[in-house]
RNA sequence: GCAGGGGUACCCGAGCAUGGUCUAAGGGGUAGGGCUUAGGACCCUAUGACGCAGGUCUCCGCGAGUUCAAAUCUCGUCCCCUGCACCA
């Protein structure tokens, strides 16, 4: 490490160094650890991370904006709560101490990459040494690292005995309010593990991840002799359209007790039945399909009698392998109509706009389809029939009761209907094959009695979006969307028995609460944490008194500890920014609201949300380590320094937009850092000289950033905060430097607040710059620069601006006439030009602007006499752009600035860029040399610039 | 199906709520020049077209409309993306 009294060299800056020395500092001295002095407080936190394995520099992306927000609330006087903790509940860690054990050769050499110890991998079949294992990664190689000042004496995890009793007590208290209710559920179940997780991770499946649970409408068609021939669909409304029934010849169908109804169906049906409804019992009798085909059979709720056909289409492995024709509106019915040149007249039950008298068969004609063979045609057909017919068809005459009546409204009714006149069923189905980790295909399985929370409670649901109304929401799309969402939230199963990590349901014995329901209320639990982590309150007295007591206000304190707790719950909740990734949009922040609104008191309720969007890989795709995925955290720590990381991921998009992780760009990042730090120290070895206006005007634009900083974090828009505070000040800094600036004092001055500025984003070169500028103490602990309206000097900001406009002007007709000049000569405006300009925007500010008028009251006056022409004719070239100048610009126009002497000011300055002798002019100076007759041309703010 | 987001220059990406200062910030890339070199560096200039005096024309997915004025408002249209529940 350096020594810390000598400032490095001007061009070395050992990043890493300087990480870790202030790191070290920072902790040995607990300046992380959140105090109440201050009597303002401010509690932030991200969505805790589940314990899943070693985390990618995207996950990095929130932790920072959440670390930059809660030192900038530290630098402006409040004292901040920024707890951290794991979610180790569900089965993250479980599927991975799963892949160690049946040693999963990429999660092997992950873990030997890492430096994990075989020992230590031996360990991690166990779940429990994953979770402790990681925690220590995520603190130490991540959050630590990356220089947060996170309280880790409130770290906790979601499966310790303490956040259980917790979570208990939360259930009690849902139980309590009636929002734990009862009723069946179906859900992915594989026969040979039990209840398993289908999702795109395929944590649990080895194929099928993305399948969906299609909701099958089961039509009970009667035989003769009472037998149920059951057919499975997705439109139980067109069953008054049904005109046979297909069954494959090529299979065997089997019988099978339903209740006390005897069905006919594929043997792959029966499996699915068992796991879906009461009573089934397979009867050793089967039926081959030719024996069907032939047969009639009774349509139910309809009562037409219709024969049973041969289709091989008719897939036995499809629910449940018996499939209803209506040859008017689907497409595969009425090519296998035709193949089987069987003489049955389509019955269409559906007006619908753009098709005639049936327009299953006009689709397929118009596609061209010939065969029941051509599935991708016959796919695209029934799709777009489908689509048409939902949205804009309605039920025909044929139709009973609902004639006249929408698809779309009336769907649902009309299946419910048949299943409650018992000539129907539901069968649920993924969409696609599903194999579990062991090989066994998932089934979907009934759980009659399944505890949900009842997020559905309307009352529930008001008083949320009421709740929302008052919070801070960022993004403000995200503040609109959530009524809609939450709305939208129905109920959720929260529980499950299997083989995952967290608390015992208290209503059921051996269910464990699932992951998403147990971190709901769970910033609270970081009030607690810090007692239970330094053992000043045992698990065992964890009561729900205690909890009532702490979060509630109710009963009275048991011991002076819980005093001590609830002073401190009162103090410090509720949260004022709880910050996520997008994926929590529809999961976790709804319910995280829900379940506040539901147990704490109106007070407690949260106050903001923070939601970003993410880091993903080249071509937008989302980072996963099973692709390869973008770089270690630790790595790229290593390469880019933590520094630059932290600015990148500030100002490299808005938070709001999803990032490419791109190397290259970090890099730039990285120079950035560099540059800053030597700029500093060249800025600081100056030659001391004062130029009055330009040491003015940088006084003033620093002001000016300041006061945009300072309102870019307002409303949390780190990407302008971080532009202004790295680019637009350095930028200055340069002109003020070309220009030839050098006053020692501003410089210091201007470096202290720079300094500042930048610390809640680059903290180590922040602390680093502090010490080598001799400031005793952290500037971690400063207080954050304020804006000073003293400093604002208008005059030499526009000074300045006329400066860069005469250059650009200048440059534009070098460009144009591809001179190269010997002498340029500047003429700024006559008084009388500039008297004028500045009367039309006052009236033009106040409405009054009018051309004649202005021409007339000005020639009133016997000296302007002589000017007439020249008067009229700069009015009216005026008129038009004085008339659309915004407010900004209009003040910065009616300042009284002396044109020529700041010009002569930057003489030496010009003629240096425009490499030849520069002489400046006044229209008003008796000794002109103005051989062009340029002078006519000068406009305020606008000189008339000769070249020769 | 339900709910939501988005299309801006070579690329990324601001702007759009509150129309005018928008050829459209910032960053990157590219080209030319400087620095005679700080570490994958730094500085300047150019980067829609045209223009021999600081200007003109075109332009924000596509097509209309409102307006003195549209990237911004309205309508239509095409295309892309995300989530949908026991994965967090």
């Amino acid at each position: 490490m350096s020594n810390p009294k000598t400032p490095m060299e001007e061009t070395t800056y050992d990043y890493i160094a300087v990480e870790q020395k202030w790191q070290h500092r920072w902790f040995k001295e607990n300046i992380n650890t959140a105090t109440k002095e201050k009597q303002k407080k401010f509690f932030i936190h991200f969505a805790y991370p589940g314990v899943s394995g070693y985390l990618h520099v995207g996950h990095m992306r929130g932790f920072t904006y959440c670390d930059v927000i809660a030192r900038y609330k530290r630098m402006t006087g409040y004292d901040v709560l920024f707890p951290a903790g794991f979610h180790a509940s569900g089965i993250p860690s479980v599927g991975f101490a799963k892949k160690v054990e049946r040693q999963d050769p990429d999660t092997l050499r992950l873990l030997r990459q890492n430096g994990c110890t075989e020992e230590c991998i031996n360990n991690l079949t166990d779940p429990l040494e994953v979770v402790k294992y990681f925690s220590t990664v995520y603190v130490d190689d991540y959050w630590k690292r990356f220089g947060y000042l996170i309280d880790y004496t409130r770290v906790m995890n979601t499966i310790s005995d303490g956040y259980k009793k917790f979570i208990q007590w939360q259930f009690h208290q849902l139980h309590d309010k009636h929002l734990l209710i009862q009723k069946p559920h179906y859900a992915p179940f594989c026969p040979s593990c039990g209840p398993v997780a289908v999702d795109k991770s395929e944590t649990d499946v080895s194929q099928g991840g993305s399948a969906e649970i299609l909701d099958f409408t089961v039509l009970k068609f009667t035989l003769k002799d009472g037998t149920i021939l059951p057919a499975a669909t997705l439109r139980p409304e067109t069953i008054f359209g049904v005109t046979n029934m297909w069954v494959n010849p090529n299979v065997e169908y089997h019988f099978v007790k339903v209740n006390n109804e005897t069905w006919i169906c594929s043997e792959e049906c029966i499996k699915k039945l068992t796991y879906q409804h009461d009573l089934v019992q397979p009867l050793k009798k089967t039926i081959k399909g030719t024996e069907l085909i032939g047969k009639t059979c009774i349509v139910p709720e309809v009562n037409r009698e219709v024969p049973i056909l041969a289709g091989v289409f008719a897939d036995p492995s499809v629910a449940t392998g018996i499939v209803m024709s209506v040859p008017a509106h689907a497409p595969y019915d009425w090519i296998a109509l035709v193949e089987s040149k069987a003489s049955i007249e389509a019955i269409k039950i559906i007006d619908v706009k753009g098709f005639g008298s049936n327009p299953a068969k006009e689709a397929c004609d118009q596609l061209g389809i010939k065969s029941q063979t051509e599935t991708e045609k016959l796919n695209e057909a029934t799709d777009l029939v489908y689509k048409k017919e939902f949205h804009t068809g309605i039920l025909n005459e044929k139709c009973g009761q609902y004639a006249g009546i929408r698809i779309s409204e009336i769907k649902d009714t009309v299946k419910n209907n048949l299943i409650q006149r018992n000539l129907a069923t539901t069968l649920k189905e993924f969409s696609e094959p599903v194999i579990c980790r062991c090989k066994e295909k998932v089934m979907i399985k009934q759980i009659p009695d399944q505890w949900f929370i009842k997020y559905s409670d309307a009352q529930l649901t008001q008083e949320s979006k009421d709740a929302v109304l008052s919070m801070n929401i960022y993004p403000q799309e995200y503040k609109d969307e959530l009524p809609k969402i939450l709305d939208w939230f129905g109920d959720r199963a929260a529980i499950r028995r299997g083989s995952w990590l967290g608390t015992e349901f208290p209503y059921k014995k051996d269910w464990i609460i699932e992951p998403i329901s147990d971190s709901t209320l769970y910033p609270a639990y970081y009030i607690i944490s810090p007692y239970v982590n330094h053992k000043k309150i045992t698990v065992k007295e964890m009561t729900d008194e205690f909890f009532n007591y702490v979060f509630l206000g109710m009963g009275s304190p048991k011991q002076e500890i819980w005093k001590t707790i609830k002073s401190d719950f009162d103090y410090w909740y509720p949260v004022d920014i709880n910050l996520g990734g997008k994926e929590h949009k529809t999961v976790h922040f709804p319910v995280y609201i829900m379940n506040h609104v539901a147990i704490m008191p109106e007070q407690k309720r949260p106050h903001g949300i923070f939601v970003h969007w993410w880091v993903t890989q080249k071509g937008k795709e989302k980072i996963s380590k099973s692709k390869g995925g973008a770089e270690p955290i630790v790595e790229a720590a290593v390469t880019y320094g933590v520094d630059a990381m932290r600015l990148y991921y500030l100002h490299i998009g808005s938070p709001f937009v999803d990032i490419e992780w791109d190397p290259e760009t970090v890099l730039k990042y990285k120079n950035r850092i560099l540059n800053i730090w030597r700029l500093i120290q060249q800025i600081t070895s100056l030659e001391d000289a004062t130029q009055e206006n330009l040491d003015n005007w940088l006084k003033s634009t620093l002001q000016r950033h300041v006061q945009k900083t300072l309102d870019a974090f307002g409303t949390w828009d780190l990407r302008v905060a971080s532009n202004e505070i790295f680019f637009e000040i350095q930028k200055d800094l340069q002109w003020y430097l070309k220009r030839g600036g050098a006053d020692k004092k501003l410089l210091t001055e201007y470096a202290r607040i720079w300094i500042l500025l930048m610390t809640p984003i680059t903290p180590h070169l922040a602390e680093e710059l502090w010490e080598t500028q001799g400031y005793p103490s952290f500037v971690s602990n400063e207080v954050y620069p304020e804006f000073k309206l003293k400093d604002i000097s208008e005059k030499d900001e526009i000074g300045e601006y006329l400066l860069t406009r005469v250059v650009e002007d200048v440059n534009e007709i070098l460009k144009v006439t591809k001179m190269t000049p010997k002498k340029i000569c500047i003429y700024t405006s006559p008084a009388w030009k500039q008297n004028i300009y500045r009367k039309a925007l006052q009236q033009s500010a106040e409405k009054t602007f009018n051309v004649g008028q202005l021409i007339k009251e000005t020639l009133s006056d016997p000296m302007m006499k002589p000017l007439g022409q020249q008067v009229s004719q700069f009015v009216a070239k005026i008129a038009p752009e004085v008339k659309m100048l915004s407010d900004l610009d209009r003040s910065r126009f009616l300042i009284v600035l002396d044109e020529k002497a700041h010009l002569i000011d930057a003489k030496p300055y010009l003629s240096q860029v425009l490499h030849c002798p520069v002489e400046i002019y006044s229209a008003d100076d008796t000794d002109l040399y103005d051989p062009a007759k340029k002078t006519k041309f000068a406009y305020p703010l606008r000189p008339a610039i000769y070249i020769e």
